[in-house]
DNA sequence: CATAACGGGCGC
DNA sequence: ATAGGCGCCCGTTATG
């Protein structure tokens, strides 16, 4: 019928056409002609395609270029019966069919090639062999497999290890379902003497993981002798960006391809996002899980053979590194105790405040609002135009420091902006949101804090990657105001010691400067100093408030100077201090001018990074690879500067200088995170011979301590001596640090004062 | 409806 | 000419 009627249309004389008609006739005849495939797969990659995106329509085309994957008949017609291009989304379905094409004839191929020496561990019989043999190893590799990854709440199914002198690789389920199995209270007990004998070296793979998920079982892991993922990190920080030639990321399943040859399939891949290893079939199991340790070995292997040609990188990944994951499975572990009344009711009191704010400028902002939803304060995008006709001024975006904070006075509507602003921040990322991350088992808040989170050797800190529970939460970045709702449990205090200008005497040290070291051997405060000459007030007037907090003008001066220091151009040092940037200019000269050594060390980093693409911190111990700083630079003709053709050419050379700024920031804020973790680890072992102290927290250039309620005026002194003597930057500059005690985080006092109010009750 | 990019903002 | 370093996380927007 359809085309009975075609053909009666066809006949009658062509009617005037509008050209909205006639452009809407030439789409759809268009459409009729199927696009041809290479077309549509030059038009997929050419689109913003994310890392896994683009993996996975790779294989799709590899696939159907080989004749192994069809598109589905269904798809490639639209509901008018015409044909359809192929699309992005479309070759995302196929990935899906691929893959699960593709799994079941891995796991079969997988189980058929299951290597001799792999053994399944399920009878005592076998298990008693296999603690023989574990006595004939000096050095092991150990992995766990687990229900999820929520140390105190999830469980251990199964065990696997590696026996390098016995070339065997074993796993062992103990709470798989559906099959013979021993327990595993059986199992762990009969390993707990390995476990227990730190003559016997444990290999791993992300070990903090699998001490915290054996400690939940009530068994310790000594003698963790390597991590190969720390020490991949250790080895090249730049693993996870593949623009820098790196395996994408620090996952096992990612090294393996690239440093070992070895194809790995991720757990996901084979098994599916939701998948309970407990559920995988004992034959697939054991060709996984004693695969994981096999990789693991030969990736320590792999590491040992070339970290051992950095002797300095080698001493530090061993005599740091190691001992510290067990002060991380500590620190994590004893967690923190919000106060969920405080919470509540300042999360109320936010809560009111910003609705009326809200309330009040939405009825002011409506009226320079276009469209037909109610403006949304929280969107960049409406607001920008919404607040620019209100105020009568184009505003070139909605930095709130930048460029709202200037215009607050003049403008009320400007001034209740940037205090909701402010609120839904606060109540939306801490007062609200900490208090649903309490962990269910353990009753207390528990973070992360990464060793290797960052590319310098700082700690950071967050959720776990692969947690579904929500539970992790950055205590780095707390701000002042959400530090109260965290405290020490009952009967405790919180002591407080943090490192006093860490980072400056690190320069001063680093850079041999006089002026800087003759301040710390006097012990005047440098920033106050600087100050104090800035803007020309007396020293004790800009150095600390009335209740112990720095001045304004001290912190100001703290965070320029390290600015300035680490590359900071004189329009933006202008815009922090708030003054002209002649002024700027001439303030950053007279600084270095009157240090012509650190003038010279700075330039130094320069030209090392330069030459040789990487820059080192204190003693050797790390490397910080900026391989762009070896890029030649391109040329731009004088006068060309602002020419767009030259485009290209301008983000090279700021990739250039990109490289250079971090080659002495990394150099500083490197050596300083070494500086912490050596004393994490003292305080660490200070704490664990003092019954009721634990590490409580770390940010940084502090250490945060829990302490008995009857904590003593000596013990503050060994605190300080853990401060000033645990790494001290070759004799040459003097550690500071100043302690406080807490019963709320954030609101402490010195410890003189504190034990001078205790004298007096 | 999921994922990623983006602008913005908190810490040292 | 460009315009401090190192992080994590929120809400919005773009995308298919």
């Amino acid at each position: 019928m359809e085309g009975l009627r075609l053909n009666l249309n066809a006949l009658k004389p062509a009617a005037p056409k509008s050209d909205a008609v006639e452009a809407t006739a030439k789409r759809k005849a268009k459409a009729k002609t199927a696009e041809p495939i290479e077309e549509s797969w030059r038009k997929i990659f050419a689109m913003k395609l994310s890392d896994a995106d683009r993996k996975r329509v790779t294989e799709v085309k590899a696939a159907m270029d080989a004749g192994k994957l069809a598109r589905d008949p269904a798809d490639c017609v639209n509901k008018a019966g015409n044909p359809k291009a192929f699309s992005k989304a479309e070759a995302l379905r196929l990935w899906k069919t691929l893959q699960e094409a593709q799994r079941e004839e891995t796991l079969r191929q997988m189980v058929e090639n299951t290597p001799n020496n792999y053994e399944l561990i399920t009878t005592e019989e076998r298990f008693q062999a296999l603690i023989d043999a574990l006595n004939n190893e000096e050095i092991i590799a150990v992995d766990t497999e687990t229900t999820g990854v929520d140390v105190y709440t999830d469980v251990i199914v199964g065990l696997s290890l590696t026996l390098p002198n016995a070339d065997w690789h074993v796993y062992i389920p103990v709470e798989h379902v559906d099959c013979e199995q021993l327990s595993r209270a059986y199992v762990l007990e009969g390993l707990a003497p390995v476990f227990n004998d730190e003559s016997i070296g444990k290999v791993l793979h992300n070990a903090i993981f699998d001490i915290a998920m054996l400690r939940r079982h009530g068994f310790d892991l000594k003698g963790v002798a390597w991590d190969t993922m720390t020490a991949m990190h250790l080895l090249n920080e730049n693993e996870s960006d593949r623009a820098l030639g790196g395996a994408g990321s620090f996952k096992l399943k990612d090294l393996a391809p690239k440093y070992l040859k070895t194809p790995a399939d991720t757990f996901d891949a084979l098994f599916g996002r939701n998948a309970q290893f407990k559920e995988v079939p004992l034959d697939i199991a054991l060709v996984y899980a004693a695969k994981d340790t096999e990789l693991t070995w030969k990736l320590y292997e792999f590491q040992r053979y070339h970290m051992a040609k950095i002797p300095t990188i080698l001493d530090y990944y061993q005599t740091v590194e190691i001992p510290l994951l067990y002060v991380i499975v500590d620190l994590e572990a004893n967690g923190y105790i919000l106060d969920l009344d405080f919470a509540k009711e300042y999360g109320e009191k936010l809560h009111k405040r910003a609705e009326e704010l809200r309330k009040e400028l939405v009825a002011e902002l409506t009226p320079f609002h276009e469209g037909d939803e109610p403006i949304n304060l929280n969107s960049t995008h409406q607001m920008r135009p919404a607040l620019s006709k209100a105020i009568g001024k184009d505003l070139s975006n909605m930095d709130a420091k930048k460029t709202l904070k200037p215009l607050k006075d003049d403008y009320e509507i400007i001034a209740k902006l940037l205090e909701y602003k402010n609120i839904v921040k606060l109540s939306g990322t801490y007062i609200d949101t900490l208090p649903t991350k309490q962990n269910p088992t353990t009753e207390r808040w528990h973070s992360r804090f990464n060793p290797m989170g960052t590319v310098t050797g700082r700690f950071s800190s967050g959720k776990d990657e692969e947690d579904k529970t929500q539970q992790g939460f950055n205590v780095q970045n707390q701000p002042p105001e959400a530090r109260p709702m965290f405290g020490p449990p009952p009967g405790k205090l919180l002591v407080g010691a943090d490192f006093k200008a860490q980072e400056i005497r690190c320069v001063a040290y680093l850079s041999g400067e006089p002026v800087l070291i003759n301040a710390f051997l006097e012990e005047r405060d440098p920033y106050a100093t600087m100050a104090s000459n800035f803007y020309k007030r007396p020293h004790e007037e800009v150095y600390k408030n009335a209740d112990g907090s720095d001045t304004k003008e001290r912190k100001k001066m703290k965070v320029a100077w390290l600015a300035t220091l680490y590359g900071m151009s004189d329009y933006s040092l202008a815009d922090m201090l708030g003054v002209g940037k002649k002024e700027a200019t001439e303030f950053k000269e007279e600084l270095f001018g009157s240090m012509p050594k650190l003038s010279a060390w700075l330039k130094e980093n320069e030209e090392f990074v330069r030459k040789n693409g990487y820059v080192w911190a204190d003693l050797n111990a790390r490397k910080r690879r900026l391989p762009d700083a070896k890029l030649p630079r391109k040329n731009i003709p004088y006068g060309k500067w602002n020419d767009p053709k030259y485009d290209d050419a301008r983000k090279h050379n700021s990739r250039i200088n990109r490289a250079l700024r971090q080659a002495t920031n990394a150099r500083v804020q490197g050596s300083s995170s070494i500086q912490t973790k050596v004393t994490m680890i003292k305080a660490h072992e200070y704490c664990a011979n003092k019954p009721g102290w634990a590490l409580w927290s770390t940010v940084h250039d502090e250490l945060i301590f829990e302490v008995p309620e009857d904590f003593t005026w000596e013990e503050a002194q060994e605190i300080r001596d853990i401060m000033l003597n645990s790494y001290r930057w070759g004799d040459v500059v003097p550690n500071g640090t100043d302690i406080e005690v807490m019963r709320k985080w954030g609101e402490g006092v010195p410890v003189e004062e504190w034990f001078k109010n205790k004298e007096a009750v």
